[in-house]
DNA sequence: CGATTCACG
DNA sequence: ACGTACGTGAATCGG
């Protein structure tokens, strides 16, 4: 969350005069306008503003300016070109989706400080005068636009104090120098030097009206003289903040990054060409499903109800949304039931549980449309068994899919996104659908959402409602052990640093490190363990922070939090997001069964407390190097495509190769240094990466990929090819279409753009290995149920799946995972799944 | 609530 | 000259 302020007058007066003359075909000036709008997508872009407000003054005498006679009327008049554009400005920020904020006989910085008082979220003003940094806080912050419309500093508490003010100290500033152009006397004959000197040493006019004995010599007089000007100039400095404006519900000043469309035609219309550019619109199909906002119509009785759901049913078609305090239900777009819950003892008014049975009725029916938002999360909402799912339409998918890269948590943030009214949301659903329907069509990338997405929802309520079963027991002699040895190590880390102190702030120890210790430090004082590892061998408290920081992260996330969640049938059951990541692949929490660890010895015990149902052995299958395959198959280069259709140990395969050397010479360090290339290609590798990675410099880094490059040079043009078609295109796609925007790829930064070329790269690649495991769940889970078998797919960790199977099916589920995981896709390599056995997760690997 | 750290693929 | 591997979630600290 973070308010922008803008003070549009000053901001608008900086940009006319940044700018020559502008004008547009018609001969409408247009530079005020220009200026202020690249200033304004300069701000969005690195202040990422959730809220805005555009203050702007209105001119109406009121006591307040009537007080003082002249004020603001030696203003300099404005030039008419300009006048001209201020009214423009308003409307174009209208149709951005600005909220414009004005009162009238109110300036735009009393406004501003109207605002910046009462919001509680990070506040940054934009403003070209320099009174607004009497409003900078720990909370707000401002940004002066020093010259032209470019250069800004940025006024925190702590930059104002550098220049020797406080926030406080600029109206006292301004009440003792005056301010010409904001027509405030000041004190004659007192400049900014003596004014500073004053305010540093007093504070306040006040206090240095109390201690006026200790000023000698003329300058006593000309205070004592400009007394009153003096106070009088400090109570027109001070910013009001009390101006009358919406203070209460700061949703009033929502932005959304996404501009919508019609700014766009107004911006083209002033020939705004690559002003354009930079900002995201709408789209275009949108405002005119928009125009239509559906009637609200309330259900109170159960009656009213049936009556609505059977229309639902003659119309096939039904679109629900299970909210805190009410269901909402359409079958068409221009109209939306609302119905409200309460519990009422006398069962008078409808109840939760009424209205959801209700619904419920209608959900096996045949021939009837069904859409939602969360499928997944609704079968659980109705307590449904896997064999209730019902089919239907998810939008949160559908948005996942089809504008890919972006969030939804909630229905109403895709509306949002839309601009579709979120009053009523099943209606709302329906619009969406439709809309998210065409988008996926032109996308090409429907088949994702049909042919992966959809079926899989039932596929994860199952795995979910199943869940993992833990031994308890296991868990707590776990604990017992590991708790036991992190005590004895947190004294001994008291020990080696002479005192006591919180292992866990890096801050604290750092400082025990780096300052207590004296332990050498190339600028970053960083506790990673990579930094760490380097001091390893310098002083005897390093391992045993080591050891420390991996026994606490066992003991606390993966022990204590784990055991709080499971169950009274003494199973673990994860949460599998599927709409989140950008590349496709699923996220897993409350807890995260995606990261128990493996890679330690003493971490992998947590896994022989994952034991599998009574009866049943744990099967683990997973693909081998699904993704190096991947890259063989996109690039098509042949050596690589040789080593996996023979079999080979591809890093040793690798190594061989780009050390020059036979295969059986090939030495531990060149095989993980060419498994570290391998994995670096696949993460869109660079040089320092790559040299961090393997612990050499920069320059070996360098050579190695070029080694590599030379080895598989199809690799070199897949690389290429990637890049060039995600800077044309703006996008990029795996083998199935699942797509993934890339904006980053034409940054002008260097960084964001860089970013956007390794993501480029790696996401095709990551992507098509999530599309391939999903379709694998789903053909996996259907191939079971086809074969009477009772084996059940647990859990997914990307490229493997746990399978929870009687051992009396043992041979048989272990023959249909490698069928259906292998068979899943033809590619020009084959794909490769290891499957193992255990009687707890450690063993199955 | 952001930053840091570390667990996984 | 710049600062970098891709994708996640959870615990913890400290403002």
């Amino acid at each position: 969350m973070k308010l922008l302020l803008l003070d549009s007058n000053s901001l608008i007066n900086r940009a006319f005069y940044a700018l020559p003359t502008l004008q547009d075909r018609s001969g409408r000036y247009t530079g005020a306008l220009f200026g202020f709008v690249s200033m304004l997508s300069k701000l969005i872009k690195s202040e990422h503003p959730t809220h805005i407000a555009a203050a702007f003054d209105v001119h109406q005498p009121t006591f307040r300016h009537l007080k003082y006679d002249g004020y603001k009327a030696k203003r300099h008049p404005m030039p008419e070109e300009l006048k001209a554009q201020v009214p423009a400005m308003k409307e174009l920020l209208l149709a951005m989706g600005v909220t414009v904020v004005e009162a009238p006989g109110y300036e735009a910085d009393d406004i501003i400080g109207t605002l910046a008082a009462k919001s509680d979220m990070p506040t940054v003003i934009v403003s070209g005068d320099k009174d607004v940094l009497q409003l900078v806080s720990d909370k707000t912050t401002v940004l002066h636009t020093k010259r032209g419309i470019t250069d800004v500093i940025r006024y925190t508490p702590e930059a104002l104090l550098e220049e020797g003010l406080t926030p406080q100290g600029v109206v006292e500033m301004k009440s003792l120098m005056g301010d010409h152009s904001d027509n405030i006397p000041g004190v004659p004959g007192v400049g900014e030097k003596t004014a500073l000197e004053f305010v540093q040493r007093y504070g306040t006019i006040e206090n240095l009206y109390e201690h006026i004995d200790e000023v000698k010599g003329k300058m006593r007089e000309k205070l004592l003289d400009g007394r009153q000007s003096a106070e009088f100039s400090h109570w027109l400095a001070t910013i009001v903040t009390d101006a009358p404006v919406e203070t209460g519900d700061f949703s009033k000043y929502r932005f959304s990054e996404t501009i919508p469309y019609r700014a766009k035609k107004m911006m083209e219309g002033y020939e705004f060409k690559k002003l354009i550019d930079r900002f995201t619109f709408s789209d275009p199909d949108v405002e005119e499903l928009a125009v239509a906002e559906a009637k609200n119509e309330e259900i109170t009785t159960i009656s009213d109800l049936k009556a609505f759901l059977s229309r639902c049913e003659e119309k096939k078609e039904l679109a629900f949304y299970v909210a805190d305090d009410r269901f909402e239900i359409a079958c068409e777009e221009s109209k939306n039931a609302v119905v409200r819950y309460s519990y009422d003892l006398f069962g008078e008014s409808l109840g939760y549980d009424d209205i959801l049975q209700e619904i419920k009725g209608c959900l096996s029916k045949k021939d009837l449309a069904i859409t939602v938002f969360d499928l997944k999360n609704n079968y659980r909402i109705f307590e449904l068994s896997v064999k209730e799912a019902f089919k239907a339409d998810d939008v949160m998918l559908m948005a996942y899919i089809a504008d890919c890269g972006v969030y939804y948590e909630t229905p109403v943030d895709v509306l949002r996104r839309y601009e579709i009214g979120d009053a009523s949301v099943a209606s709302g659903l329906l619009v969406l659908k439709k809309l998210l329907l065409k988008k996926m069509v032109q996308a090409n990338s429907l088949k994702v959402y049909k042919e992966i997405e959809l079926p899989l929802v039932p596929v994860l309520y199952d795995m979910e409602k199943c869940g993992f079963r833990v031994d308890r027991k296991a868990l707590d002699v776990l604990s017992e052990r590991y708790s036991g040895e992190l005590n004895a190590v947190r004294d001994k880390i008291y020990a080696l640093a002479g005192k006591e102190f919180n292992i866990n702030s890096p801050k604290q120890l750092s400082e025990v490190l780096f300052d207590d210790l004296k332990l050498p430090t190339e600028k970053k004082r960083s506790t990673n363990a990579d930094v760490l590892g380097e001091l390893e061998d310098l002083h005897p408290i390093i391992p045993e922070i080591l050891r420390y920081r991996l026994l606490s992260k066992l003991l606390s996330t993966y022990l204590i939090a784990m055991k709080s969640m499971i169950d009274a049938k003494g199973r673990i059951h994860t949460v599998f997001n599927q709409a989140l990541t950008t590349t496709g692949r699923l996220s897993s929490s409350e807890p995260n069964l995606q990261n128990i660890p493996v890679r330690e010895a003493e971490g992998r015990e947590i896994r022989s407390a994952f034991i599998p149902s009574e009866g049943n052995v744990l099967i683990s299958a997973d693909y081998s190097q699904i993704e190096l395959r991947l890259l063989a198959d996109f690039s098509g280069d042949e050596g690589l495509i040789e080593s996996f259709r023979k079999g080979e140990d591809i890093h040793a395969a690798t190594a061989a190769k780009i050390f020059g050397v036979a295969e059986d010479q090939v030495t531990p360090k060149m095989r993980r240094d060419a498994k570290a290339v391998n994995f670096g290609i696949i993460y869109g590798i660079s040089d320092f990466g790559l040299s961090k990675n393997v612990g050499c410099g920069v320059k070996e880094a360098r050579d190695f990929i070029t080694k590599y490059l030379d080895t598989y040079p199809k690799i070199r043009d897949f690389m290429k090819q990637s890049v060039d078609f995600a800077k044309e295109h703006g996008y990029v796609t795996t083998k199935m279409g699942r797509i993934r925007a890339l904006p980053e790829i034409n940054s002008s930064n260097y960084n964001v753009r860089s970013f956007g070329e390794r993501a480029a790269l790696n996401m095709p690649l990551q992507g098509t290995a999530a599309d391939i495991i999903k379709l694998a769940m789903i053909n996996v889970y259907a191939a079971l149920e086809r074969e009477n078998l009772s084996a059940k797919i647990i859990l997914q960790v990307h490229d493997e799946l746990i399978v929870d199977c009687p051992i009396a099916e043992k041979d048989a589920v272990a023959a249909l995972l490698h069928r259906e995981m292998e068979n899943v896709m033809p590619l020009s390599v084959p794909l490769s799944v290891n499957v193992s056995f255990g009687m707890t997760w450690k063993e199955a690997k």
